[in-house]
RNA sequence: GGAUGCUUAGCUCAGCUGGGAGAGCAUCGCCUUUACACGGCGGAGGUCGUGGGUUCGAGUCCCUCAGCAUCCACCA
């Protein structure tokens, strides 16, 4: 028996466990059509946050679905190393411990964040269970185990041979406190307050100069030209002298290109190839050397004099001082600029120059874009996000791969000792000795990008691989399309030469009540554990996944989730209804749609409405459409108006009726629990373990259908014209000042047949101490209510001013509803033009329309 | 500089291919009616950002503008 109120602790404990042990989440059943899905790899970093809970959720809501729908769901759980995230984080824990870093060998430290792993792994695996997740854990996998390496190592040797991979010397984004090289998505620009310094170059056998500003003047030590544009008046005179470097009184040539803007700054830009991208273009143009005026950790090198190993800020304003005493030093100018931060460090990005490895895009991403034209392509839902991953792709530079770091994917490429000749493959080379493997792992989302088929065994046709993919449908936040769903995409075509995966359902990001984005600066962000600690996991799912359009953020509302526990408390109570009524003589039977009174085919013909309205929108992933169908269906028709009249007959004499009551109660509220359940599987499990006929656990369970052969119209005018009179019962008593449970005397005219019993339940929901069924009740003293199937009226004693106020009131109502239609009929080109259905439909509404005037007209004649 | 999203009830948001504006919370009134007071019943509350256009008909389609948000972009 269910305890009087819905107790999500209790509801929920062991559940999980029973799932998991009973190997529920297992796929493999051949005799089924297969379904499958990879995880998002969480980082083994820290906690998952309510985004995780949001992602993953979808994602069980569509496998206990599909699961329903008879096919073999197999979804593939696993974690993601994280190479910077997680090296930083180990690092930083290690000088917790007092070990001194610097020293450490890489061993030690791989064995240490080993342990890191496991650690973390253990804490997502709780936070798995916790959301109650269907994750089939005898094929989880991690993005650095062995088998991951080896489709890494494959793929890398596979793109290397092909040419699409190459080492080069060129300008990267260089993290000086993570000391590694960073590819240019985890780079994030953001405004920053700034100065632009301008300085003058003295030109050299004049007493000119040219004025060049710039942003970041500790530079100037790599500069090893000044290009102004030759269409630019001003300058033309001065291509081919030269000018003195006021930072290290070196002669560089000016030299003219049409990049220079003639409008921007002064038209005179310095060059400093080893240290901007544009410059290094310059320079490689017109041969000049690339001097590196910067160490690895962001001070200056030997070539800057007196300033070398000062940090780059510090030799800025040390520089300034210096070129200010010559006075040289002109003017600087506070301005807002974009500048690079690195992702993981938040540390300015230094763009330098460096030997690197890399993936050649163009022929990668124009498979890409060429597949998305053919009916092999990836759907994205909702479509506009197939925009942005074009967009991203139609202009993507080559990937810089190499990690100046331990912990990932060490690269497979062999340096010979004596010669350096280069040997790259998925294994080492034979003769291992005479070679020293590059120090350099590769970047994490080098082995993302392979998760949907480096788990199922790839690159071996294991029969996982066979059945499992492509897989169906991936899951994850528009944040990251570019860092994993593009790479995730191109690798699959150029590997498999086949999508990875047929629709990507893309969900944005969860927002504090506020709005803002959850961050650890701001310290607003919320543990999901918590919330599932004071609402129950199913309150979390349902509130995660009911409350936002695909797409779109959402924001985390405390009081939300409050009313999803509510909701599940009020189908947790109907349950208790249900099951308290049956009785122990109840067997449930196949219902029989003959044998139903007018108000069980009425609720029978809703049901499969709903059924009907929450299948096509799971079909379409839109979940926020179906919760709303069900909700509906459960708050109005099932428990407001079904509920409450399923009392009359239970308590009544007619034992056939009873029965048959009983079944559709029982009926309805088992499809009820199995159209909840994917949402909110705890409690639709524990209820659904009440129900008289069940199986081990409803996850056995199929889907319900819709059942056109059960839906019977016959009496559904009668009963909604019941509900009707019922309604305007409850108004009068209100407007009127009456006890709800006040007895009323009441008339009715009616135009349509009614059910044996229609009028016990009018008496007993109006609290009539009186029904007269009469044509004439127009001449009936009290208020009058219209409807087109029926008119009745509340007999009282009160005077005609009121009565006439009233009736007033609903001419008015007519009136104006006769107007409008008369209006649109009237309109020849709508009569003309628009579909017949509409015409016809807004004929009929004018005449009944027309009828409720003329009734409430002869009862105004009548006062 | 490109691109996208948003602007609908006090707040947070739904409104699919155009055909009489919805939900949750908040609010007001009544009700300890035997599933649920974490409840029931009944209300009130909206010129659907601005200005145009298409159409018989626009919250819905097209254009303009404004505000907010986000993404992309090498401007020294």
């Amino acid at each position: 028996m269910l305890d009087k109120r819905y107790n999500p602790k209790s509801v929920e404990e062991g559940k999980y466990e029973k799932w998991k042990k009973a190997g529920y989440f297992t796929a493999g059943d051949k005799s089924k059509q297969a379904f499958s899905m990879v995880i998002p790899p969480p980082n083994v970093t820290g906690k998952l946050h309510l985004g995780h809970a949001w992602d993953t959720t979808i994602q069980d809501i569509i496998a206990r679905y599909k699961k329903m729908k008879g096919y073999d769901v197999l979804w593939v759980p696993g974690m993601d190393h994280a190479g910077i995230a997680t090296q930083a984080k180990v690092m930083e824990r290690l000088k917790k411990m007092g070990v001194d870093v610097t020293k450490i060998t890489r061993e030690e430290f791989l064995k240490e964040a080993w342990g890191w792993k496991d650690e973390y792994a253990a804490s997502i695996h709780s936070q798995w269970a916790k959301l109650g997740l269907t994750l089939d854990y005898t094929r989880e996998r991690f993005t650095l185990d062995e088998g991951l390496n080896y489709a890494v190592r494959t793929v890398f040797t596979r793109l290397y041979k092909k040419g699409l991979i190459y080492q080069g010397e060129r300008i990267i984004n260089w993290d000086p406190v993570q000391k590694t090289a960073l590819s240019n998505i985890e780079v994030i620009h953001q405004d920053d307050h700034g100065y632009m310094y301008y300085f003058k170059y003295h030109i050299v056998g004049s007493d000119d100069y040219l004025l060049v500003a710039t942003t970041r003047p500790e530079t100037m030590f790599g500069d090893v030209c000044v290009v102004v544009n030759p269409k630019d008046e001003r300058y033309t005179k001065y291509i081919g002298m030269k000018v003195i470097n006021p930072a290290n009184d070196e002669i560089i040539p000016i030299i003219g290109d049409e990049y220079v803007d003639i409008e921007f700054g002064t038209g005179a830009m310095k060059c400093t190839p080893a240290h901007d991208p544009n410059d290094f273009v310059i320079g490689e143009k017109y041969h000049f050397p690339k001097p590196i005026i910067m160490n690895k950790d962001a001070t200056m090198n030997e070539k800057c004099g007196k300033y070398q190993g000062m940090d780059r800020f510090v030799c800025r304003e040390a520089l300034l001082k210096d070129i200010e005493a010559k006075g040289d030093f002109v003017k600087k100018e506070e301005i807002v600029h974009p500048v690079g931060h690195s992702e993981r460090s938040n540390a300015v990005v230094e763009p330098m120059l460096s030997k690197q490895w890399f993936v050649k895009m163009e022929s990668l991403a124009k498979h890409s874009l060429d597949n998305q034209k053919s009916k092999g392509k990836v759907s994205f839902i909702p479509p506009r996000f197939e925009n942005t991953f074009t967009n991203w792709m139609e202009n993507v530079e080559d990937w810089c791969i190499s990690r100046q770091l331990w912990w990932g994917h060490r690269i497979p490429a062999y340096y010979h000792k004596k010669t350096n000749e280069v040997y790259v493959d998925v294994n080492p080379p034979e003769d291992i000795e005479n070679y020293v493997q590059d120090e350099d792992v590769l970047d994490t989302w080098f082995s993302s990008a392979l998760w949907p088929f480096s788990t199922l065994g790839w690159p071996e046709k294991t029969p996982d691989l066979e059945r499992y993919f492509p897989t169906n449908i991936l899951s994850t936040g528009y944040d990251i399309i570019f860092f994993w769903v593009s790479r995730m995409i191109f690798q699959s075509l150029e590997m498999n030469d086949i999508r990875p995966f047929d629709n990507v359902l893309i969900h944005g990001l969860v927002r504090d009540e506020q709005g803002r984005k959850m961050s650890k600066s701001l310290g607003n962000g919320i543990d999901p554990m918590d919330v599932i600690d004071r609402h129950g996991v199913d309150a979390l799912r349902y509130f995660l996944t009911t409350n936002s359009t695909p797409g779109q953020d959402m924001r985390y509302i405390e009081e939300k989730v409050v009313s999803a526990s509510n909701y599940l408390n009020k189908i947790w109570n109907s349950a208790r209804y249900v099951l308290s009524v049956l009785g122990d003589d109840f067997r449930e039977e196949k219902l029989d749609t003959k044998r139903l009174s007018p108000l069980d085919n009425w609720l029978i013909n809703k049901l499969m409405d709903t059924i009907k309205g929450v299948s096509e929108a799971m079909e379409r992933y839109d979940f926020n459409s179906a919760s709303s169908y069900l909700y509906n269906f459960v708050y109005d028709d099932f428990c407001s108006n079904y509920l409450e009249m399923s009392k009359v007959s239970l308590n009544g004499d007619d034992e056939e009726m009873k029965m048959m009551t009983k079944q559709v109660l029982i009926f309805t509220l088992k499809n009820i629990i199995k159209l909840i359940y994917p949402y909110t599987p705890f409690i639709a499990e524990e209820m659904y373990l009440n129900l008289p006929n069940h199986l081990e656990s409803i996850m056995l369970e199929t889907y319900p259908e819709y059942d056109e052969s059960m839906i019977n119209l016959k009496a559904n005018k009668e009963v909604e014209l019941l509900f009707d009179f019922i309604k305007d019962s409850r108004t009068y008593k209100i407007e009127n000042k009456l006890a709800p449970n006040e007895k009323i005397a009441i008339a009715i005219n009616l135009r349509i047949p009614v059910f044996n019993g229609f009028m016990a339940y009018l008496s007993r929901f109006t609290f009539a101490k009186e029904i007269k069924e009469e044509k004439d009740i127009m001449n009936i003293q009290g208020h009058l209510y219209v409807h087109d199937d029926g008119d009745m009226v509340i007999i009282n004693e009160v005077s005609n001013d009121e009565i006439l106020l009233k009736l007033n009131k609903e001419i008015e109502f007519e009136e104006n509803e006769i107007r409008r239609c008369e209006g649109m009929l009237n309109n020849p080109n709508f009569v003309s033009k628009a579909p017949k259905e509409k015409v016809d439909a807004e004929r009929n509404k004018l005449k009944q329309h027309q009828d409720n005037l003329a009734s409430l007209l002869e009862k105004k004649a009548k006062l």
